[in-house]
DNA sequence: ACCTTGATGCTAAAAAATTAGCAACTTTTT
DNA sequence: AAAAAGTTGCTAATTTTTTAGCATCAAGGT
């Protein structure tokens, strides 16, 4: 169990949403990502730190290694949006949608937001 | 303009997060809400140190300083959910919406269910 | 009035995070 | 086969964060 998502320094919580947003990296594929890039040297030291205290474990892939989160995306991807909805919306999953749909108007397509509908209209019928 | 969100280190990050949970609070508040407190001097240390870089402004309420955000909470809200989009739902609103509701599913209303519905074809109807 | 309580400002110390550098080993290229 | 390029392990130093302490001032209660 990772010591908590939350007690991540500045560093460690920009790679670790690196590896969360690619699912896994390379040391080289973080730190081509990581903004105002540090040596690769400070990369690697800062992953092994993240592998020390459990957010991340490695695969040997060919002459180097894979990192992947220790905690599975499912599971910080919920955990981030209950962290979300308790910051930002009051807890309120509508307010939060409402939000959502604002942000990414131009990216939905008709056919996205049947899609919603009828994810909504199957949620109510399973909640009762 | 704060110099960007994202330069937060641990604390200040969690303190933020406490005042944009609130919209605004003392250091006596803040101290009450942050995990593993410090002592009070420490965490009139980082809201001044949190003034100081631009991400918080402060007013006088009586004798004491009630502590604001400087940029809106609607703003923040916003960039955060971007954020979240980018890093666990490959920037898919409508896969974010559907953790949204299976987080929040006990939450939810039949009533807030429909409102959503609503919301969201009425988002078809602007789209086009 | 006086004492107590609760603020603030400032400073310095301690702890943690962040960084870079070097040696060794392995794969890839020439 | 030799050279080059890329990777890891480890260590040490620097920088930033985080913390606590003390002096001072204001408000509130007795």
């Amino acid at each position: 169990m990772p010591n908590s998502q939350k007690n991540l320094s500045r560093r460690e919580r920009q790679i670790m949403d690196i590896i969360y947003r690619f699912g896994q990296a390379t040391a080289a594929e973080v730190l081509e990502n990581l903004p105002d890039p540090p040596s690769y040297s400070a990369v690697r030291a800062m992953l092994k730190i993240l592998e020390d205290k459990g957010h991340l474990r490695h695969k040997q892939q060919g002459p180097r290694y894979v990192f992947l989160p220790k905690v599975s995306r499912e599971k910080a991807k919920r955990s981030a949006v209950k962290h979300l909805l308790q910051t930002f919306f009051d807890g309120s999953a509508a307010s939060a949608v409402a939000t959502l749909l604002d942000v990414s108007r131009s990216d939905l397509s008709n056919a996205d937001l049947d899609r919603l509908n009828r994810l909504i209209s199957q949620a109510k019928k399973e909640g009762r």
